[in-house]
DNA sequence: GCGACAG
DNA sequence: ATCTTGTCGC
């Protein structure tokens, strides 16, 4: 990266707090929807987030499903619309606007040697544990591991993933430096420049940390794939497009195995984030990095106790295999 | 108006 | 992401 310059991740706001500040602006015969309080937070996005957190707690404050409905129960009847103070979510939109355009997509120029992957699992609703899986790109070996686990209170929001993510997938990262292990490529479970704002969680880990970083996802959060595709290889590679933007592939590990999309984080260019994958799958759906710390994030969840418990973690070992794949 | 929605 | 049983196919 130039200069090894980075973007700070902003403060991350309590929604909690804002969306209890909005709720109460609402009159006590007032009433608004889901969609309404979500866009006074800032983002329509955070609709289907806003009706969780409503319905949970109006089983303790049933006056509150009285005042906040969906917009079919609402109906025409008037809502209010005197909401004011600062919409949270613009402000982290922006800063991911600001990420994508902070990130650059020219090429490493050499082949990386060693690539990081990173992913996240939720062991409870308030715990985030966040796997490192340091890859040797030659051998396909793993050359080091970890793991780090931190509160996370932020929900996620479609579009917003990098702010529920992002802070733990950095813990993780600076643990590994601080093992003295630096990987010349991350690979983050997530999309990169394919975003709405072209700023995935994959792009603003570029740009929070200056490292290069290439974004694998599972499925894809906006764009279309390319019709008529590479039947010469295996992988059946096909570009992505947003418009007429490109900015990612499709392609896959075997014949069999369901597709992954992938695309720049920052610091790289496109052509030598597919060159990387390729050169990292295995037999399983996702590449070595990725794959391995998807399953490392998911080992710390707590066991349950029952014996019925043990087949079921048995079973669910077994399924993982062909989830893999899958 | 209806469908979509990374993890 | 998480919960969760049985079942089909390579
Ligand atoms: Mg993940």
């Amino acid at each position: 990266m130039s200069g090894c310059s980075t973007l700070p991740l902003p403060s991350l706001p309590d929604l909690s707090s804002e969306l209890m500040r909005l709720v109460a602006q609402v009159p006590p015969d007032g009433l608004t929807t889901y969609g309404d309080l979500a866009r006074a937070l800032g983002s329509r996005n955070a609709a289907i987030w806003v009706s969780q957190w409503i319905r949970e707690r109006s089983a303790m404050e049933p006056e509150l499903a009285s005042r906040v409905v969906d917009k079919l129960t609402a109906g025409s009847r008037p809502r209010f619309t005197g909401f004011s103070g600062p919409h949270a979510l613009q402000r982290l939109e922006d800063w991911l606007r600001a990420a994508a355009k902070f990130v650059d997509e020219r090429p490493l120029g050499r082949a990386p040697k060693l690539v990081a992957g990173i992913d996240v699992a939720y062991p409870a609703p308030d715990r985030a544990t966040a796997a490192a899986v340091l890859v040797d790109v030659r051998t396909k070996t793993v050359v080091h591991e970890l793991v780090v686990e931190r509160p996370v209170d932020f929900p996620y929001i479609s579009g917003f993933l990098t702010f529920r993510e992002l802070p733990a997938m950095m813990a993780a990262c600076e643990s590994l430096a601080k093992q003295a292990y630096a990987p010349d490529v991350v690979m983050i479970d997530g999309q990169g420049r394919l975003h709405p704002h072209r700023g995935g969680v994959a792009t603003g880990f570029a740009a929070a940390t200056g490292l290069p970083t290439m974004g694998v996802a599972k499925s894809l959060l906006c764009g279309q794939v390319e019709k008529g595709g590479d039947a010469s290889t295996g992988a059946m590679i096909q570009r992505v497009l947003v418009g007429d933007e490109h900015l990612g592939f499709s392609l896959r590990a075997t014949p069999k195995a369901q597709p992954v999309y992938i695309s720049v984080g920052g610091g790289l260019s496109l052509d030598e984030v597919l060159g990387i994958t390729l050169s990292l799958f295995t037999t399983t759906r996702l590449p070595l990095p990725t794959h391995r710390a998807d399953r490392l994030s998911k080992s710390t969840r707590r066991e349950r106790l029952d014996p019925a418990a043990i087949l079921s973690r048995i079973r669910q070992f077994e399924e993982r295999i062909d989830a893999d794949l899958a």
